[in-house]
DNA sequence: GCCGCCGATGTGAGCGCTAACAATGTGACC
DNA sequence: GGTCACATTGTTAGCGCTCACATCGGCGGC
């Protein structure tokens, strides 16, 4: 019924179980020629080690959890892939606790289930105001990194530097020619809404240009729709930085609606590099973030902290690319 | 250093540690008081289960593997999502053991790291030829469900109705009045392909329309376009049918710059509904596959077999739905 | 030639839990 | 009051592995 067990192999190879597993281990102090019988027998018998009598005796798992809300945005679930083709790389496996919201209890439940598995680490994508509290709340000796976090929290995040990615944006707005630029941020409480604004407000500041008020919407591309139409009636309005692509579409499908012309009248950026932005009418000039090393980062952080045993209090910032495709022009005059 | 064991509730509530284990795991035969002098140890210590000790004893854990190549599409995306979701409500974990290439070697290391960590069943998106031999030389004896995989394989397997949703996709064209529909089709060892291509083929035969040369494109905008590039000056083209709404997107772009107005001289139909489609220019009319309905499904026959103890052949479609927007309009006369 | 050392292997214990069975206690019933 | 059934609890073994330590040769040094 079950399968083999390591004595079965042991028996196989006339050596002792505890010999099979230093074979398996990879330990120094086995003979070349006693390696190899148990190799042979291993594959004689289809032998695969079980992980959870290992997890027991070692205490941990070969495993990830990873906290995520909605893994079917483009920006999460691209995180998710990346972190989890890293994790297999390293030689473990990540395991999801998708929660419905980011709140104190979801988080917690959703950490616990990941330690009563004896995961050897946790990645937390808590990227709203609401998560930052549960994450103080946390068992203290579990290594644990945050992505896309609180920045002001004492725990370690890795994060794509979304100021930066900003204010590139803005500049190169600005630099078209535009003499202000208008912004369509995401939801209030992400991080990544905040620091894409500060970094708009400081690219703005930065060149002596006018700050126009926010224009508030939360990632979709029906609320871009709905901030386009309101800025497409307003003739003054040459410039729109949207905090993601599918804000960008529905802004730019509003426009459209309205007849004003991107990038002839209006020149729009938004932020992801979502794989169909280049196909947008216009193709659209945006911010790629580097997901894969954002996943890296985290990675790295999370064993550094499994191996040293140690709390690592870190940050790291990725930084993220300019892409420049037809959707930005120098403003009518 | 480690957390408190059963041992130490046992001690606390002053009971054994069977008794223990019957509190946690509902058992009948507890008294009352008893059980929440358990419990109160339980808060009291903070204690939490150790899944991998229990996984050793039962020889399962509870815990999904779940094999998937490209988790940053948006149709396996969602459908991880969902899995989870429905997963976690049945008391499971999912792990992902995401793979570059579907072949059987890919797959079948997959699986294997699965085994290692004693699984209790394992779903394998499996959505392209290469895939479907693997599936044949895994090992029997474990629960397994596919998910848009090959209709052809003795495999549990569970599939939105790909013929149904093409179809009806198609007769909606030709309902509008259009004499003929154009296809853009997936990657050709693509079930998800097969499947549209034949449904929109069955369409148009059962209407006596002609059937046209088949377009074949990868899912990518990019090819969306190289392809609308195409059917743009072939001024016969009136109605195109693209096998997702990526697809579609390149489309509208490229009959966009020929200066083809959709939907008035040319109407268009997607397949996914990907929540920015309604914001396409114009909005896309498409198919909504219901990746709830499919997890749910996929997760009913894993654990009716995990629980039977024996392998099902069982096959189940989820019949997806027209969502009507503003791409499709009657040809030009 | 004896000692000590080191590389190679074996032995035993135990990680935290569940399953099977044993051992209580409790009440119903004659 | 004795017996039986049943509810409740305890005892023991062992899942498959790693860790710490014991053992056994062989080899160099004095």
């Amino acid at each position: 019924m079950r399968g083999p067990a390591m004595t079965d192999v042991a028996r196989l190879a006339g050596v002792s179980h505890q010999t099979v597993s230093r074979v398996l281990n990879g330990h120094p102090n086995v003979r070349e020629q006693t390696r190899l019988r148990v190799q042979a027998a291993i594959t004689e018998l289809g032998y695969r080690p079980n992980r959870a009598a290992r997890a027991l005796v070692t205490g941990r798992s070969q495993v990830i959890g990873v906290v995520a809300q909605n893994t079917t945005l483009y920006g999460p679930a691209s995180l998710l892939a990346a972190l989890e083709q890293t994790a297999a790389e390293e030689g473990f496996a990540v395991t999801v606790g998708s929660v419905r919201d980011l709140d104190r209890v979801s988080i917690s439940a959703a950490v616990e289930r990941h330690l009563a598995h004896r995961v050897a680490g946790i990645v937390v994508i808590a990227p709203v105001e609401s998560a930052g509290e549960a994450l103080e709340h946390l068992p203290k000796d579990v290594p644990l990194v945050t992505v896309d976090g609180d920045p002001r929290r004492p725990v370690p995040l890795v994060t794509v530097d979304q100021e930066a990615g900003a204010r590139e944006a803005t500049r190169h707005l600005l630099e078209a020619g535009h003499r202000t630029v208008w912004h369509v941020s995401g939801p209030a409480d992400w991080f990544d809404s905040a620091g894409r604004i500060e970094g708009w407000r400081e690219a703005l500041r930065a060149a002596g240009a006018e700050v126009p008020p926010l224009v508030p919407g939360d990632w979709s591309a029906a609320s871009g729709y709905r901030c386009g139409q309101m800025l497409a009636r307003m003739p003054e309005v040459t410039a729109i930085f949207t905090a993601n692509d599918h804000l960008a579409l529905g802004v730019l499908r509003a426009l459209h609606e309205y007849g004003r012309r991107v990038p002839d009248e209006i020149s729009v950026v938004g932020f992801d590099d979502v794989p169909e932005a280049a196909y947008f009418i216009p193709p659209l000039t945006t911010v790629r973030p580097d997901f894969a090393a954002v996943a890296q980062a985290s990675l790295d952080l999370l064993l550094a902290q499994i191996e040293s045993g140690a709390v690592g209090e870190l940050r790291q910032t990725v930084a993220p690319t300019l892409i420049s495709r037809q959707s930005v022009a120098a403003p009518p005059r």
